[in-house]
DNA sequence: CTTATTTATCGAAATATTTGAATAAATCTA
DNA sequence: TAGATTTATTCAAATATTTCGATAAATAAG
C-alpha cells in the first residue's frame, strides 16, 4: 500500500462517529443497515450518509442495496493491508 | 487501546507529511533530528515542528533532547497497540 | 558576551471537515 | 397510484486543521 492511500485511511479513521459504524459492522456479525446507526450515533441521518460515504470512499466499508436498505461490510482485506502498511514503519 | 486514543492517533496518521516524518524515522535508523526534516519535506520549519508536535502529543514519536537538537524516535510498542486495535474490527 | 543555530510558540490567513435542514431519489406497501 | 420508508445529495454554517511569518527560547561556538 502507498502512502497516499494510506493517508486517505487514516483520514477515514480519524473521526469517532467512523470508528463507531465500524465498531457496528463488527458487532452486527459482518454487516448492518444504515438505519440501524440512527439508533447508536447521535447525528442527524444526513451527517451519518456522509460518514459511511468516506468510510465506502476509501473502501474500508462496502455497500450492498437490498431493496430500499443498504447493507455495509466491513473489507478486512483492506484494514490487512493498512496494518501491513503500518507495521512497515515499525523501527 | 480505547477508541479516543486510536482516533488521535489516526489523526496523526491523517496526513501526508507526517507520513513523510514516520517514514524518514524509519529511514534514520531509529532516530532523526528535526533538522534534517528541513530538506526532506517542503514545509516551512513552524510547520514541521507542528507536525512533530502532533506526532508527540498522541505519543507515536518520543524525543530526546541533545544540546540544540532534539531526536525523534518511533514508539513501535504503541502503534503495535494501535494495530491490535484495527486488528479487533476485523470481521 | 555576542552571534549563529536549532527548535518551539503565537497569531492570523487559507483550507478542509463536520453537521444538519431541506430535499431528492429509490423502493416498498397498501 | 399515493403515501411511507430508507438512503443520498445539496448547501451553508460552524468547527478544526494546516501553513507560515515573526519571534522567543535554549544552547553552541567564537
Amino acid at each position: 500500500m502507498d502512502a497516499k492511500r494510506a493517508e486517505k485511511i487514516s483520514k477515514a479513521l480519524a473521526d469517532p462517529n467512523r470508528l463507531t459504524i465500524l465498531k457496528e459492522i463488527k458487532k452486527s456479525k459482518d454487516c448492518l443497515y444504515c438505519v440501524d446507526l440512527n439508533n447508536t450515533i447521535n447525528l442527524a441521518q444526513p451527517s451519518i450518509a456522509h460518514h459511511l460515504k468516506l468510510l465506502i470512499d476509501c473502501e474500508l466499508v462496502t455497500s450492498d442495496k437490498e431493496g430500499r436498505h443498504v447493507r455495509y461490510y466491513m473489507n478486512s482485506k483492506l484494514l490487512d493491508d493498512y496494518i501491513g502498511f503500518l507495521q512497515e514503519l515499525k523501527v
